[in-house]
RNA sequence: CGCGGGGUAGAGCAGUUGGCAGCUCGUCGGGCUCAUAACCCGGAGGUCAUUGGUUCGAAUCCAAUCCCCGCAACCA
């Protein structure tokens, strides 16, 4: 019996150019996709682009860009990122697909339309020219708008209301007792505590005057749904929620949603509240991570502070960015990058702990015309060490704590390390070959391990490690995740600079 | 008294059924010489924010205080 996985991330926002944060996502969802395809999960992996609203619409026409236009060239940007950052996701739904993102959305409505969720209101609020949008009362500054210093005006329009007050005690029961399940835990208490105030209704819709550029409402073409019944809709509609398609029934409801800090509210608010109401299955759980922080400060175009992702991973490679992101970020928390860290961490890690062992133990066993070796049955305290490596790093990756599984991987690392030196397989070589040539396959074997643990963060160093051993690409787990179950090592190859190291910044640079 | 998170070695962090304070990086000393000036071992470095309490014993529980950071309707 096959299990099935869902994962998605938060569709971007195409008015802009992807950043650290995105980056960070995608990478982190794309790891624990790879994990569950390598564990035999039949899994699915979804991520998109939110290409609707105001603020593309506008963007596009001052630039006298047709809007259509404006988002495909900005979506392709994100598509792009495949490649750079080397993701496995199996589709990629982007709000303004006619055929199948709206008519998904427009059935969502109906079905919130036909649980009698959906009412008109008359709204009425302070609208500001300058920033485009409406204001709060708390946020001007002597009944002006603090950025612009002027007055905002009185706007009222229609607009449809959904009704998400009447799911607020059951959206608290369903996190309460992890029905719902948001993890890190501190993300729970923090919506929590929201939703205990009581969900307030949502505005569902503007009218067609103001927000041009979106889904229309079914049967009221002068209203023009806002971003939750069209954003959020996106995680069903590519499954093909639409004719309730065999992929749709298959893989929904979602194992995890991945999104940032600063949307929870919504996948855990308004996202759950529809799917109550259009009476449609719940995800299981939530990931949260935090954002990218550069040199302890909030990374912003004002602040010029702005790192691109783009062009780490063209001065230091792919794995080099994912490592950095899986390394050093803790679950939920924000994450700082440094330049120097960032180096650091590369050359401590990937270079010198695991490239070196790779390299070192490989040279030794080529220079020594060792080649063509049995496995025997190996050494009890390295299998012993690896199998609680497994243990922990399937507890990790279990619960979504990608961090922590790395840092389980690399304290096995760290083991062969240290046994190659109280071994010293290239003086046994000389005084005792047989138990030199047990050592190395105990080593071989080891790294062998840790080719596999890798696969999710590094998938590109997995690969040339298993070159280096001789063995075809990392398949799944299951072939191979046993003590010996490689039992030949013929083509074990030379040792190569897996990660060559990076010369750190000169001063006089910063 | 809005809600939430946090204050532990130079930096970044672990550490709740309370029991001699840990990890990574950096730093200092030693070892090894197979390897990418890598790898291994050892040392130095902390009044665990403050004050009081419970206890044989508290970073860990309780009370109070100080400080930092998020969130409070549409920026991952």
């Amino acid at each position: 019996m096959k299990n099935k996985f869902y994962i998605t991330t938060a569709i971007a926002y195409v008015n802009a150019k992807a950043h650290m944060g995105h980056a960070l996502e995608y990478v982190l969802t794309d790891t624990l996709a790879r994990y569950h395809r390598l564990k035999g999960d039949e899994t699915f992996f979804l991520t998109g682009t939110d290409e609707h609203g105001v603020k593309i619409f506008n963007t596009a026409t001052k630039a006298n860009i047709d809007p259509q236009a404006f988002v495909d060239a900005n979506a392709k940007a994100f598509m792009d990122l495949k490649g750079l950052l080397d993701l496995s996701y199996d589709d990629f739904i982007r709000t303004t697909d006619r055929k199948r993102h709206w008519p998904a959305c427009q059935k969502m409505w109906k079905k919130l339309v036909e649980a009698d969720d959906i009412y008109e209101k008359e709204y009425e609020g302070l609208y500001c020219e300058g920033c485009e949008m409406f204001m709060q009362p708390r946020d001007l500054e002597n009944g002006q708008c603090p950025i612009h210093h002027k007055a905002p005006t009185v706007i009222r329009e229609k607009n449809y209301f959904f009704r998400l007050s009447k799911y607020s005690a059951k959206i608290l029961e369903l996190i309460e007792s992890d029905t719902l399940k948001i993890v890190p835990e501190q993300r729970k208490h923090e919506i929590l505590g929201i939703v205990r105030e009581g969900l307030n209704d949502v505005s569902f819709s503007r009218p067609r005057e103001v927000l041009p550029w979106g889904v229309e409402v079914p049967g009221d073409p002068s209203q023009v749904m806002y971003v939750w019944c069209d954003a959020l809709t996106n995680y069903i509609s590519a499954l093909g929620y639409t004719e309730e398609s065999a992929t749709f029934k298959k893989f929904w409801p979602a194992d995890l949603h991945v999104i940032g800090k600063d949307i929870v509210r919504f996948h855990a608010g308004i996202w759950i509240g529809m799917l109550l109401s259009a009476k449609v299955k719940l995800p299981k759980s939530i990931l949260v991570h935090g954002f990218v922080t550069h040199e302890g400060q909030k990374m912003s175009k004002s602040l010029g502070n702005v790192v691109d992702p783009v062009e780490l991973v063209n001065r230091f490679g792919t794995d080099a960015l994912r490592f950095y992101f899986l390394r050093e970020i803790p679950n939920g928390r924000d994450g700082d990058y440094t330049e120097k860290l960032f180096i650091e961490r590369y050359n401590s890690d990937l270079a010198h702990n695991l490239g070196n062992l790779a390299n070192r133990v490989h040279n030794l066993v080529n220079k020594n015309q060792i080649l063509d070796f049995e496995f025997k049955t190996g050494s009890e305290a390295y299998r012993q060490k690896v199998d609680e490596t497994w243990k922990l790093y399937e507890e990790s990756m279990d619960s979504h704590n990608v961090h922590e599984a790395v840092s389980h991987v690399w304290k096995l690392v760290d083991f062969a390390n240290k046994n190659i030196d109280l071994e010293k397989p290239w003086s046994l070589i000389k005084t005792d070959p047989d138990k030199a040539r047990s050592v190395l396959c105990n080593l071989l074997e080891v790294i062998r391990h840790i080719s596999l643990m890798v696969e999710p963060f590094i998938p590109q160093s997995s690969g040339k490690l298993r070159l280096m051993l001789g063995l075809p690409p990392v398949a799944s787990f299951a072939d191979e995740r046993e003590w010996g179950s490689v039992t030949q090592w013929h083509n074990v190859g030379k040792g190569v600079i897996l990660f060559p190291l990076i010369e750190p910044p000169k001063l006089e640079a910063k």
